[in-house]
DNA sequence: CCAAAAGTGTTTTCGTTACACCCATGC
DNA sequence: GCATGGGTGTAACGAAAACACTTTTGG
């Protein structure tokens, strides 16, 4: 791998030194629950952060890909395969990890939270609300509000929400979720307009069953209806 | 480095495998010429891309952040300092380079032209229209894109447009370069409203010289009056 | 009958777009 | 005087926000 130095494109390289950085991957896996938006993580057992909450990482692997990695790590500890995950940003500070020289790219992940076995809890694996999370080990609360606000973005425009309900949801299920990913309260006769304009719900004639009041309509998401709005500049 | 695995989060890693890979940083310069969006390129010279466009990049250093690495490939290719950087994408398919595995994580930056000395111009390093390039080394093609999207998107509401100007411009010179990156005609009324609107320019009393028609005035950017437009679903 | 949430349209507001004429300069 | 771009305002349109009452169910 020396050759790195003579066939690359990078120049002037000289030896092994560059192989002394490792590479990981942390996932900010969101899921919604009891009207929160709350986060997968697990307690720090490192000595320097040693109590404090954690995301869920692993090092890159040398013959896995990146986005792989963040797919296995997911499948590890959730047990799910067909996931909405998406690259968010890679932090490089040089004394971010006390164990020595990690840069990690993180993702952030949208799951059903029903979905997910949280059989083996080693570490007290646990879905924490993110509101409540003020601190956390290493760089992570920097990330998670990294992944928090990119979320945020995502969900103005693209219809990736669905990915944190069941099947079949009401309106104010999907509604909550919102609320609770933007931290503010909707309209909720606006809210009903903006998803049946953009054509991202099918109606499936069925009614939300034992709740204490009457009860609302089920939707499922239409995949195919998606399209982006239109930005401001161009015309 | 072994303790990576009993000191960290990771859970049961076995050794030096971590460090083969090796992580880069890929810079998207771009700068506005002509009329036109163009990107620093050099012809790459390893033999499986020989003679094709290749991004400005470098291995990161062990003992150098990954934002610091950034700054120093522009640094050293450009020699400027104090300039616009904003990270974008960190690319990690195994084979993504035939000399080994690297990652890289990319950045765009927007530079004046007229400031850079291309003094050395080693390996033919030029400016390049963007929408001239339709074939890359590695993967740099879709690197550049991913950039020029970012690139997009971003000066839809923020005002970053400016790093690619002179301190004085004309508002011809400012729409022409939205022009260039938005790849569109722009209506000039409404554009003018706008950045007055946007209490982004400060007129500084000045004529456009040597122009063969009615000079413009010139402004430079008022850094002081930046504001975010509101989000949608965020009332 | 009471509590709780479902369902439903209209008006107002505001930002975006479209559009045309006179002006200043160099040649 | 002619070519080139500078400078300017208004009307139409469309998207988003504000807003209240009736209906259905469970208890």
């Amino acid at each position: 791998m020396k050759q790195i130095s003579r066939f690359s494109h990078f120049g002037e390289l000289s030896d092994k030194d560059y192989f002394r950085i490792a590479l990981s991957v942390d996932c900010v896996i969101f899921g919604f629950e009891d009207g929160e938006l709350k986060v997968l993580v697990i307690n720090c057992n490192i000595k320097e952060y040693r109590g404090k909450l954690s995301l869920l990482g692993d090092l890159v692997r040398p013959d896995e890909d990146l986005d792989s990695a963040s797919y296995r790590i997911l499948r590890e500890r959730t047990g799910l395969g067909d996931v909405y995950l998406e690259q968010v940003q890679t932090f490089g500070a040089v004394d971010r990890h006390p164990a020595g020289r990690v840069i990690t790219t993180t993702y952030f992940s949208l799951v059903n939270v029903r979905d997910v076995q949280l059989t083996l809890a080693e570490n007290d694996l646990h879905w924490h609300p993110v509101n409540d999370i003020h601190d956390m080990a290493f760089d992570h609360l920097t990330i998670l509000h990294a992944c928090h606000e990119r979320l945020r973005e995502k969900v103005d425009d693209h219809p990736v929400v669905f990915n944190l309900l069941p099947k079949k949801f009401s309106l104010r299920e999907l509604q909550c979720v919102y609320e609770a990913i933007l931290n503010t309260r909707l309209d909720r006769r606006n809210f009903r307009k903006k998803f049946f304009m953009m054509d991202w719900l099918v109606d499936l004639d069925e009614l939300e069953q034992d709740v204490p009041h009457r009860p609302g309509k089920l939707y499922r998401f239409n995949a195919a209806k998606f399209t982006r709005k239109p930005k401001a500049l161009a015309r």
